[in-house]
DNA sequence: TGTACATCAGTGAACGCGCGTTCACTGATGTAC
DNA sequence: TGTACATCAGTGAACGCGCGTTCACTGATGTAC
């Protein structure tokens, strides 16, 4: 009958849990990202907790995929002012990069993320978020690819040299057992990628 | 008074504990990953677990030890039969794709560790470990580096063109979301990874 | 050769803790008429 | 303009479960003399 529009003030309460949620993780770590934990750290009750997302892994889920997203949104940003194979390629590695330093508690939530059960349950919702803001990639590579100005790699593996690296980087950065340089690496990176796809 | 030795069946209790731990892993997963689970699977008891490894934490952490000590054998193996650069870093891709064919479970848990408790809580030895095993890695490379054959890239950014690719595809492998195909990694990505690095 | 003894190895019931989750409820918001 | 009402949003005590760990104990092994 009445048909009921969400109301603000719960919108208000999403984003304070996610940002809460997102910092108790960067403070205690993985074993001390709990429920209680979060709602503590917010002053969000339980109860209102679990209405918004069902479950402790609907929280680490929705934060895992809005991390993604601002990762994903931003590395095509970097591609979209980029015209060439060369200058393309660089641009995704180095917004890799830049992502990892600006916004390091996201970068090591969406790591840490990797094998944890939540990805799981939701993998279905998370591989459709992906798809869709991975595809403006794929498009802008195809037609590249196509005119041969990279080399006839199938285009996974593609994918493989051009993230394993930043991604490498970035782990080593984020890790304690590490002290890699991530500036330098910045400055590095980007040109040998392209090195190894580049035709000839 | 009497130095006692160890007895054999401690060796052979531990060496069930780890092997079944590692077949609990892969088959239940992170959150099926328990005392409970690894005991019930192995039939040794709680305290006999307690007494080899003082903690769950302490068996994985040994669990982690001894699969990167076999990667890294393999790896240096590897090294051991190249001569030149680019046959070295060729095997070093090839033999770290090899080693997580042929050692799914082992590359499986590896990877997932990376943001676990026990990595912290063991990290002094296990950096021990992987230094040492490392070592020969290091030390074929160096001479190497210094005559040239590869490119005045700091040696921290060589290890992370050389292990990322590599790494990223082994996770894509063991991952149920994409279908990476880890023959054709083999075969594409050695070439591709010395790309980056060859010099001029 | 035999026996005493110290240490290693193994047993399993029991414990406490903190986790994720539930639920009956109250309060707030916005629409309908 | 006002009031009834449906839905959204929020509360917090309580629950059950299973986790890692402890502990008092028995059995096995190997050395000493």
């Amino acid at each position: 009958m009445t048909p009921m529009v969400k109301q603000q003030r719960g919108e208000a309460t999403v984003e304070l849990i996610l940002t809460t949620a997102l910092r108790v993780y960067a403070e205690q770590g993985q074993q001390g990202f709990t429920v209680n934990a979060v709602t503590a750290a917010s002053g969000v009750s339980l109860g209102s907790l679990y209405h918004h997302f069902g479950s402790f892994d609907g929280v680490a889920a929705a934060l895992y995929i809005r991390c993604m997203g601002r990762l994903f949104d931003d590395m095509v940003e970097a591609l979209r002012r980029s015209r060439t194979a060369r200058t393309g390629i660089r641009a995704l590695v180095k917004a890799y990069l830049r992502f990892t330093e600006e916004h390091r508690d996201a970068a090591l939530f969406l790591h840490a993320s990797a094998y944890s059960g939540y990805l799981a349950l939701h993998a279905k919702e998370i591989r459709a978020v992906k798809e869709a803001k991975l595809a403006p990639v794929i498009e802008w590579m195809r037609p590249r690819m196509e005119k041969g100005e990279i080399a006839p790699v199938p285009a996974a593996l593609v994918e493989v040299l051009v993230i394993g690296p930043a991604c490498e980087a970035a782990r080593r950065w984020l890790s304690d057992t590490y002290d890699l340089d991530l500036a330098e690496a910045e400055r590095v990176l980007p040109d040998r990628i392209w090195q190894a796809l580049r035709p000839g």
